[in-house]
DNA sequence: ATAAATGCAAAACTTTTGCACCCGA
DNA sequence: TCGGGTGCAAAAGTTTTGCATTTAT
């Protein structure tokens, strides 16, 4: 695993905090990753993930992503690229599509503000969800 | 001011919430909606506002955005349009450029799931900011 | 009249932080 | 060694909720 640069030290549970978010494509939540992590290191504080996500998203090893308005999600593949999001069951998918920086050209152009990036968002119904809505809705009929 | 249906009663506060929201282009937190409120209506409650701000966003009447991970911001400005946000002074503006619907025909096709609606957010800093930087940067060069 | 909506306050929940101790370099 | 990092627990901040009261219809 590459470990990033701008630590003072890799500890144990600096190094399995990144390693949980680099093994899935989940988008997990701070208390999942703790959840996830407690496995290997049983006493490890809320506390110290939350300081490393923390550290490693201002470090850009990870990003943050807001979805509602409760909790954050976090996601180590830092190229840019889109998300869609199902409104039925919640979960957060990675969608394989051209980024198009076209649109920032167009955003700086607008408004005359310097644009550095871009954060695009899909919603909607997945495809096992639309699966399992199309059954009810088969059944009540 | 249009009312809109699925209210059981429109009272006061409710009303006020709402007008606040549409005079305004700020995409404000529930506190800052809470403090505009109380200036009319000087013991309404804040529960009261988060119970509104959150009928009024399952309504479709507002929608609620979220920028960083500690509170949600809401928006009177249901049509679909794209936004700024100043990583400098963190204020959040629309940017006015036509909103691209074959986006969410492509994301559709590369994910198989349907696509209802999206969101697209640019990071950077705003002109105002820009310019104070500018003259930081003289003044210390 | 009556049930939806409010005000109040406590609770729930996520995230941050102070501090003593520990351990990676 | 030694200061960066951790565990623990308390605190801070946002949002939700239970309940008695108020109020729009």
């Amino acid at each position: 695993m590459r470990e990033p640069r701008g630590f003072q030290r890799m500890t144990r549970q600096r190094r399995l905090i990144l390693e949980v978010l680099r093994n899935t494509t989940s988008h997990p939540t701070a208390d999942w990753v703790y959840e996830q992590v407690r496995r290997y290191i049983p006493n490890i504080s809320l506390g110290t993930v939350y300081r490393n996500l923390k550290l490693l998203t201002e470090m850009g090893e990870i990003q943050e992503l807001n979805y509602g308005s409760t909790h954050s999600r976090f996601d180590a593949n830092i190229q840019p690229h889109y998300h869609f999001t199902c409104k039925v069951c919640g979960r957060c998918f990675d969608v394989d599509m051209e980024v198009r920086a076209q649109l920032e050209r167009e955003a700086a152009a607008r408004t005359g503000f310097k644009v550095d990036y871009h954060r695009l968002e899909f919603y909607g119904t997945c495809e096992e969800c639309l699966r399992k809505t199309g059954r009810e809705e088969d059944a009540a009929g």
